[in-house]
DNA sequence: CTGAAAGCGCTTACAG
DNA sequence: CTGAAAGCGCTTACAG
């Protein structure tokens, strides 16, 4: 059972094969008449138009790449689903590629994206990536494109990010507000400018409130797993420095770090508090649940794609292009690990 | 900046645009000096083939459509990660659809995978859809079909399962083995397959030691959330009927079932014994780790993806197709939440 | 209001 | 070994 094509339409009912073309988007220049007849005609013969034909003649694919880190992430698979459902709405495709963080790999998937000749591309940067002449290929070929989460700066495009150096901030300043004294930071890998500037935002708050940084005091978790929560979690304590709070720089670090204090026999909140970062579902959870920082994701990937569409629309209507960054708000969620005393 | 055609380069070369396109792909009548004059002539204007030129050309499309319910799941996710590796091997692209267990979306996605004109469809069916019209389409149409997790016995395709019968009657089991005499079972909802077969295989293992089944040990959880854990947890104890073991459907809901027992002061896994099912990641992370059943699902995702590929080829070479159904492994991964008594 | 013709960029059967 | 021609299925500028 083979398709069924214009031609067959307009042999069927003996019209010309432009004639159904344009009927079958009801140009005002058809007469309703011929309009009802095709439209029935196509019904009846169950056509479907072959987008390869259309996306070679109108040079449109309604298909955007969107390219991220790593999609067993509750971050990512959520901003994954919120794009895909904002680009179900308007009938656009998603291609999903992953980078592993490998900037190598980054620069395949964008080539590959580019082949294929997608509308637009979506990008979370891989950690790793520290050249950007894939990205200047993109704009080069006027590439609609919009970063989002771990962005490069200098190149020009749309943005869409959380302010990472105020949520730190604002994690930092909480434990401080609840009267923690002598704050510690597990904080993430060094190449990653989300870290960072958690990091920074944890700095930020001290100075505000005159409490001296010490770099012991700053862990340090490359592969932010639950793992490095414990082991840091233990270094800590062997120190015997007289923490009382932790800005964790992700929750599932936070939460290795809890299970480590609880087996110590140190109890939280009442001996040290624990903020994490991200409020991934299973801070929620968690004994005690976790106090964190919520960032925005299904949304984000909502964002992300309006934005790139609007894009795409605009430069298809010679509509100069103006870019946009978006700092999307995060929010302080507590919970049971930290505690006023 | 526009792209490369062929019929630049073969001006450019002073050659036809025939002999330029064999040429790119190495066909054996071409001469080797011609085929490295075009190659490089390609290289340096920088050629890409127009994708949708070649598409129409030899109606394949070198994608796939992949449709689940739920991305937002760490199943899901996984599997999603193992097909668009898999995928990426082999030059496919894949675009994923979400149904969100509905029927009625499931036919849209389905609908709309045949419009944009895959070369296969991956399908976890959604607990909702109870009739199959739309996948009786996809066959008519000749399009490679594969069915994985949730699956429609009655359509004739490959299919690649677990066996949560079996998987079932392996956790309940392991608390008989473990000396637990009185054994509940939070169940999945009714609709779900999956559901029903773990059930059945906790009968089984009932049946098979002699342990007499009670409707009233059995729990419905219909959205298999954290906070069914807690409320059946609640109601199970309040009957007090003496409860030492409970298996439970899924990995969340058993973690919601123990942070209630916690809280009522009974003690996991002492005084009651709880298996969950999935091996979430979170799993391994709680206070005690629970005891579970894991099921693979990055490795689910590549296998499907290679029976897709291999339909596709067989298809495309007149080689008639066979259909396989794959069982895939589940295993007991015993943590602390289950203790021999 | 309708339709003939060109063309999007490629691949392939065929001729030489 | 090379190339002219047809054609995949559609859309659009143009003529009538």
């Amino acid at each position: 059972m083979s398709r069924t094509t214009l031609q067959q339409i307009a042999i069927s009912l003996d019209i010309s094969v432009t004639t159904v073309s344009k009927a079958l988007r009801s140009y005002p220049d058809v007469s309703k008449e011929t309009i009802a007849r095709v439209k029935e005609e196509a019904k009846r013969l169950n056509y479907k138009p072959n987008a390869f034909a259309v996306n070679l003649r109108t040079q449109e694919s309604k298909t955007i790449g969107l390219v991220i880190p790593e999609i067993v992430h509750q971050f990512f698979s959520s901003v994954v689903k919120g794009v895909i459902e904002e680009a179900e709405k308007h009938g656009y495709v998603v291609i999903i590629l992953q980078t592993d963080q490998k900037m190598q790999i980054e620069k395949k998937r964008i080539e590959f994206l580019i082949e294929k000749q997608v509308d637009g591309i979506l990008l979370a940067l891989a950690d790793e990536t520290i050249s950007y002449d894939h990205l200047y290929e993109v704009k080069s070929l006027d590439l609609p494109l919009v970063m989002f989460d771990k962005i490069a700066k200098l190149v020009e495009c749309s943005k869409v990010i959380i302010d990472d150096k105020k949520a730190g901030y604002m994690a930092t300043k909480h434990l401080i507000d609840t009267g923690c004294k002598n704050i510690a930071h597990f904080r993430g890998p060094m190449m990653s400018q989300n870290s960072i500037d958690r990091f920074l935002g944890y700095k930020k708050a001290l100075a505000e409130h005159n409490i001296v940084f010490k770099e012991s005091n700053v862990y340090s978790c490359l592969k932010m797993s639950f793992e490095e929560g414990q082991e840091n979690g233990k270094k800590m304590i062997e120190k015997n420095n007289g923490i009382d709070g932790v800005f964790v720089n992700t929750d599932l670090v936070a939460v290795g770090l809890i299970t480590q204090l609880k087996k110590m026999g140190i109890k939280v909140p009442e001996e040290i508090s624990v903020i994490g970062f991200s409020n991934w579902f299973l801070s929620s959870i968690t004994t005690p649940s976790l106090t964190t920082i919520s960032q925005p994701s299904f949304s984000m990937g909502q964002l992300i794609f309006k934005l790139l569409l609007s894009e795409i629309k605009n430069r298809k209507n010679n509509i100069p292009v103006e870019f946009e960054t978006v700092i999307m708000p995060t929010e302080l969620i507590v919970r049971e690990s930290t505690l006023a005393r």
